[in-house]
DNA sequence: ATCACCTTGATTGTCGACAATCTGCCGCGA
DNA sequence: TCGCGGCAGATTGTCGACAATCAAGGTGAT
């Protein structure tokens, strides 16, 4: 049922550089908001700047990395806003995948389902909280998927990443509790019944608790970098 | 009330070169399904590989360009699937951009709205298809930017282009009459008006009727290139 | 005739060096 | 002390040449 999961050494040098870097962003080996330069990543990867440089493109255009000509590459920071836009998007875009994906379920899919439910209820008995987070998107990939429509995948996949790389960054900086194991074992019943419009709602409610609880760490703190102005600007870090 | 609109020598090379290869494909000097080389593009950009190459990684990302590795270069065709997608994810962001933007709304916005419709009408009037493309565009594109919500205004504008790009084959293709007027000034009425609901109920309309209408003429001819596999594989033309 | 293999040409992928541009700092004058 | 011009360093942007890779067509054996 995966679609040819990445080999670790296939694709061109280009396609391997994004994996590399998105893996070390995700993973928190640079930090978010840290500066960055070509040349450095270029040794760091071993590898030259014309492949890295069409590497950084993807992933500024992925909305990962910054770019701000002759000062520096920057990792993406996240405002109270943005975590709010990601959110609201998603509401509204998994929404619809269930719309578009109800009258295509069938007893494999639903299986399916159900493989991705226990996968991430393995991860948080685990305590692997980085794991839980990619079982938690990948079952929230599962609507999407099914919905067969692929502009919608587009979108999610693009999405996905940043949603990835925050809440990373919420565990590392709060200790984040992953998802009550309710709260998805009410999501995996409402996508396996019959009413539509209940799952609907219940995305409605799901994202919402999901915002909320995140919401209640930071507004100790308040936002990570005190927001961030229209241009992209960001304060240096050298 | 304009963002900067972008200068014909402003920029990088790559950005100059993003740019004018998305005229050359909007505008239609290279043929939808068209086979280009790297090496070809430089020669009429007059320009080097290196930023030509950073420049298609964009266009490519926007899904305007399909990169098939050792084998060419191709610009996207469309499917009456790819069509029906970008209808059904434009119904269900513009909804939801009307939701976020409904309570901004206020005196200069109307007026702005009003001056889109405007100038829709008299590009209709004048007989200038492209020109009517775009302002039907812009009309269309003022939810967006009315919602502040920039996450959605990004997807918004990775559709765009794709939109754009099929009108104008579309309309070379059937000479396809432009929208009837009424259709935008009920659309207009209703986004100045009142009544969510009924701006969204109109919206699902709206679209409906459009993508009605234009599957009515390729209804005749059949899709464009009798389909693309998953792969995105397309026929070569040498 | 058909299939497998290899050669050939074309195309993309990569590298290293150089040019253009910007940021921050230093010194100078008021 | 403060403001300003310019210098130095760093960083990105660009070019040309070379290497890796692949698709197509031809060739020979079966």
């Amino acid at each position: 049922m995966h679609a040819a999961l990445p080999q670790e050494t296939a694709g061109s040098g280009r396609d391997r550089v994004v994996r590399r870097l998105r893996d070390m962003i995700l993973s928190g080996h640079v930090e978010a908001g840290e500066r960055l330069t070509e040349m450095d990543l270029a040794e760091r990867l071993g590898v030259g700047r014309a492949p890295l440089r069409e590497a950084i493109r993807e992933l500024v255009a992925a909305g990962l990395l910054i770019s701000v000509p002759y000062s520096g590459l920057f990792v993406r920071d996240f405002t109270r806003k943005d975590l709010e836009e990601l959110f609201s998007l998603r509401t509204t875009l998994e929404k619809m995948a269930f719309r578009e994906a109800w009258n295509r379920r069938n007893a494999a899919a639903l299986a399916d389902l159900d493989a991705r439910h226990e996968a991430l209820v393995a991860a948080t008995d685990a305590g692997d909280p980085g794991e839980a987070i990619e079982c938690e998107l990948s079952l929230h990939s599962w609507c999407y998927e099914m919905s067969a429509h692929s502009l919608l995948i587009e979108v999610w996949q693009r999405l996905r990443p940043n949603l990835q790389f925050y809440l990373m960054l919420h565990q590392r900086a709060h200790a984040r509790p992953g998802p009550r194991r309710d709260a998805h074992r009410v999501y995996v019943a409402h996508a396996m019944g019959d009413d539509l419009q209940a799952m609907q709602d219940h995305v409605d409610d799901h994202m919402r608790q999901g915002l909320e609880r995140t919401l209640a760490y930071i507004g100790e703190a308040e936002p990570r970098t005190g927001g961030r102005p229209d241009t992209g600007k960001i304060e240096l870090k050298r």
